[in-house]
RNA sequence: GGGCGAUUAACUCAGCGGCUAGAGUGCCUCCCCUACACGGAGGAAGUCGGGGGUUCGAAUCCCUCAUCGCCCACCA
């Protein structure tokens, strides 16, 4: 054939070359780059112009840490919902993926603090705040797109037009709108909390920033002396009265106790009751409380409280009015109240205390322990309960209707049991604690005046000014910041543009889809609802709903079922699995081996399932390129001429039917595993392979038909792959348009744009479903299966053309097997066969059956039948068993009354068709 | 202590009331036939974690146990 030249849309693209020397191995990194730039500029990655009555489908990217660095989470989730959006554009919606990233306060202001330390031995402290922020700024401006540009090699159809940043000036607008809402309502207080401390960021973090990591640790006993008991006799034996011993795992936080609490009905303490112990070290008097917290099992069933270090305690110390010390300073050392270990850091105080009661006598015991050590998600330290002045907001009025949203069916979560995750935090919600002792985030919007009155504003107030309420002078902003998440969960509408309530929101809000990891379903996704239902007053009440539905993806583990973590450094690197297989193969790859959001096990090899498919499709695709010689029809099944044509649309068809309910429904890799199955065993095993001699030949007056199925099956199958494996279908598009283009037919879908990416989905249009045609398929792919079968078992080679004699007892199998003669010899290579309904089976002929068929092969009398007599008795004893199973349910009165008709029927036609197959199998086994 | 997942071929998983339980990888045999050897053809390989129950019928639904994993929870 002569090479015809191949060059891809209008852009000046490389792979303008020759048909021929495309090359047999697809090459994705030759057109990644190119491809997605022809993207961008074709301003197909922004929303269609609004026009009346137009239908919008809207995804929020959650938007990534600016210090982020792509990983495999990112990865599958960029897929998932790149594969989502692409899928829905090419359905007619005007299509947005609003891309952006997080300001994420504490990750990146130790990131940059530790860069400052690294490079200049300098802390924040040292150089100020403003040029700390500052710093902050320029390390964002150099590196914070990284992330994004990520995203693009992954082929994320994002409309960077609409990019947004937590922090920048239009979001911090929002910020304090909600602030000062929030205020107004009187949602927002600021109280001295006990809260979770991070001493080496030396900032308040959430509840639900930290983690409980369970650890070996030792208990220690301690005994504190009853005022007025001997001193002389601590060490004796017995507690009459002497002291009480209290169990403790946090020695050090003893310097802050200010009670000791026993359960009343503790027959071991009942008379010590309202007695006052001395405090070991520092020789405070405290008081011995009963309270029913305190467990008689655990420990000594005595608890030191520690209302100032100690959630538990902090209650208990409420409730019997106990004094709260703060024992440590905000860096984790001991303070001035800690006497003689002032200035120590925590875990060297502790030391040093223990060692001290044992030299006092006062260490009763050290046993080992394991118990749950709260470590702060961020800088992986200690966290130490602690006392301070924070904002919180009252969470419960807003969590209201982000419980209802769940319970009316507006917010639907995928997969649906972790609609009872979010409701069980939802119904349990505590305050939250929103200020952080950051210096990068956005400022708490509250003033204070002189007496500390305070008052938040939407717009600044500088010093001096009068307050609004008690008109004395404004005298300082607070100096926190907000939690990265009072941002965050403004995303949905925030980056739309409210408060202003433009366009933008009028069109893109509610959004539709909303895939995230697990661990943020509280941070995030139940505050942004929360948020929508709060903030977006100017909708009625079903319309604020921030997303319909909530895709909770798979987490991704490393091959040995461990979370891949940069600290444990098991994480495969997406970029460097794109590099080497292409950004499809991973896509692909990803949504193939994830189902819905079940844990996916995952090494690098897996990808190589997804570049083999790109690879196969590349070949395919070739292949149809490398025929589109000659007239051709539309490819409609009106113009198929033959089974082969009616039989892979009526397939192509089905194929359509499933992957698009699958994706409507959000089942990508049923979607993926669909196609997979089309292209690989319907299209390139069977139908490539059956059109070839017609293609070939100059005679075949189906010629036309066979290129006219080829493109119209291939131009769908691009349209359906496309939003799986952007990048390969795009530039087999270009390729397969230029070249139509070229040979002057036009044909449905082509030519109406130059860029698959702005194609419309396949509607089936002028395809039929063809059961007939699906039927009489199957029968020539058994006997073809039985005839290599039997070359295989007898090692006789595709080389040498046969001569058979093929034995259907029923009508319909015959009728098939002789109106399609050519084309069952030219799949199982045989010179010529006769069909009829039984023969005996002659001499030096091998023998296979398919179903009702039998097929005697002529091989000669040197041939070895012996591995193809053990196939068939081992089908025999399979069929065997099978007619046993369909006797015992035929037989079954119970099941004749009770199952639906056509299940019996179904299976008594089962049954028919095993007795037939089974009594060949007999007849040729013995025959053998 | 609660809740949720998982347990199916050597490996990784799909199937979730009714076909003789499937796929990919790996394994064995044969084949470079002009899309693809990162390919083609064929084969071997599973008492569906154990035990009960419901049902005409269970890998699939219910109970229970076991193992692994995740989440939530103030036991010092």
């Amino acid at each position: 054939m002569r090479p015809r030249a191949l060059t891809c849309g209008a852009a000046p693209v490389e792979v303008s070359r020759e048909i021929m020397e495309l090359p047999t191995r697809f090459t994705p990194a030759d057109f990644e780059k190119q491809i997605y730039s022809d993207w961008v500029a074709s301003g197909g990655f922004q929303p269609k112009s609004p026009v009346h009555g137009e239908k919008t489908y809207t995804i929020m990217i959650p938007p990534p840490n600016v210090t982020g660095v792509l990983h495999m989470g990112h990865a599958l989730n960029g897929a998932i919902q790149d594969i989502v959006i692409r899928h829905r554009r090419m359905c007619g919606f005007s299509a947005l993926w609003l891309p952006g990233t997080d300001h994420a306060g504490i990750a990146t202001q130790a990131v940059v603090e530790r860069k400052l330390f690294e490079e200049e031995k300098k802390t924040r402290k040292d150089i100020g705040r403003d040029a700390f922020v500052k710093r902050i700024w320029e390390w964002c401006d150099k590196h914070g797109d990284y992330i994004l540009e990520q995203y693009r090699r992954l082929g994320s159809s994002c409309d960077w037009s609409r990019k947004r940043f937590t922090f920048e000036p239009h979001m911090s607008r929002a910020v304090r709108e909600s602030f000062v809402r929030l205020f107004e309502k009187g949602y927002v207080y600021r109280g001295a909390r006990l809260v979770n401390w991070d001493c080496v960021l030396e900032t308040a973090v959430s509840d639900d920033e930290i983690e409980n990591v369970p650890r070996k640790d030792k208990l220690y006993y301690i005994r504190y002396p009853v005022k007025g008991a001997a001193a002389a006799r601590l060490g004796a034996a017995g507690e009459n009265g002497e002291y009480v011993t209290v169990a403790t795992t946090r020695p050090e936080t003893m310097l802050g106790d200010t009670g000791v609490a026993v359960n009343g009905d503790d027959e071991r303490y009942k008379g010590l009751i309202g007695k006052t112990l001395v405090l070991p070290l520092v020789e405070r008097e405290i008081p011995i409380i009963a309270d029913e917290s305190v467990s008689t099992e655990f420990g000594t069933g005595a608890v030191k409280v520690t209302p100032g270090h100690d959630p538990a305690d902090y209650e208990r110390g409420a409730r019997h009015n106990l004094p709260i010390i703060n024992i440590l300073e905000k860096n984790g050392r001991i303070n001035q109240n800690g006497g003689e270990f002032v200035g120590m850091p925590r875990e060297k105080a502790r030391e040093a205390i223990v060692k001290k009661l044992d030299e006092l006598g006062l260490l009763a015991k050290v046993e080992d322990i394991q118990h749950n050590v709260p470590i702060s998600d961020r800088s992986k330290s200690v966290i130490e309960p602690m006392v301070s002045e924070q904002w919180f907001v009252k969470m419960k009025p807003l969590a209201a209707p982000a419980i209802r949203a769940v319970k009316s069916g507006a917010l639907k979560f995928r997969p649906e049991r972790w609609t009872k995750v979010y409701l069980d935090w939802l119904e349990n919600v505590h305050d939250w604690c929103i200020s952080r002792q950051l210096w990068w985030g956005h400022q708490i919007p509250v003033w204070y005046d002189e007496d500390g009155v305070p008052v938040a504003s939407r717009t600044d107030l500088a010093i001096g000014s009068p307050h609004p309420l008690t008109k004395k002078p404004i005298v300082r902003q607070d100096e926190d910041v907000l939690d990265t998440w009072a941002s965050s969960w403004l995303w949905p509408f925030a980056t739309l543009g409210w408060p202003d309530i433009t366009d933008d929101l009028g069109r893109f809000y509610q959004t539709q889809f909303l895939s995230t990891a697990r661990e943020i379903i509280y941070l995030w996704v139940a505050r942004m609802v929360m948020a929508g239902y709060e903030f977006l007053d100017h909708l009625p009440e079903d319309q604020r709903c921030p997303f319909e539905v909530c895709n909770v993806h798979a987490t991704v583990l490393d091959a040995k079922g461990r979370r891949m973590s940069k600290s444990a450094g098991n994480g495969i690197d997406p970029i460097e699995m794109i590099d080497k297989f292409g950004a499809d193969a991973v896509r692909y790859s990803l949504i193939l081996l994830t189902k819905e959001g079940q844990d996916v096990k995952l090494s690098p090899e897996r990808f190589d399932q997804g570049f083999r498919f790109s690879n196969k499709v590349w070949n395919a695709a070739r292949f149809v390129l490398l025929n589109l010689e000659g007239p051709r029809t539309d490819g409609s099944s009106k113009s198929a001429a033959r089974l082969e044509d009616r039989w892979i649309l009526s397939r192509l068809d089905a194929t359509r039917r499933e992957v698009s309910n699958a994706l409507d429904t959000y089942q990508l890799n049923i979607a993926a595993t669909t196609l997979y199955r089309f292209v690989w065993n319907d299209f390139c095993d069977w139908y490539l392979e059956i059109v070839k001699p017609r293609l070939l030949s100059k005679t075949d007056d189906s010629a036309p038909a066979a290129r006219g199925t080829l493109v119209r099956v291939l131009t769908d199958t691009l349209a359906m792959l496309h939003p799986f494996t952007p990048f390969l279908t795009e530039i087999l598009w270009k390729a397969l348009h230029e070249t139509l283009g070229q040979s002057g037919v036009g044909q449905r879908g082509i030519g109406q744009r130059p860029m698959l990416m702005n194609s419309t989905w396949p509607t089936g249009e002028d395809i039929a479903h063809d059961e007939r045609a699906e039927a009489e398929m199957q029968t020539i792919q058994d006997l073809v299966a039985a005839v290599r079968r039997v070359r295989n078992l007898t090692m006789v080679g595709e080389r040498q053309r046969l001569v058979a004699l093929i034995a259907a007892p029923r009508e319909v199998d015959r009728a098939v097997l002789k109106e399609h003669s050519a084309t069952v010899r030219g799949l199982a290579f045989l010179e010529s066969y006769e069909v009829d309904t039984r023969f005996d089976r002659p001499k030096g002929t091998a023998v296979a059956v398919a179903g009702a068929i039998e097929v005697f092969v002529h091989l000669g009398d040197d041939v070895d039948f012996v591995k193809l007599g053990d196939v068939l008795k081992k089908r025999a004893e399979k069929v065997r068993q099978g007619i046993t199973g369909a006797d015992a349910k035929l037989s079954n009165q119970g099941f004749l009354d009770r199952a639906d008709p056509d299940v019996v029927e179904e299976e008594r036609g089962r049954r028919a068709d095993m007795v037939l197959e089974l009594e060949m199998l007999e007849r040729n086994v013995a025959g053998l």
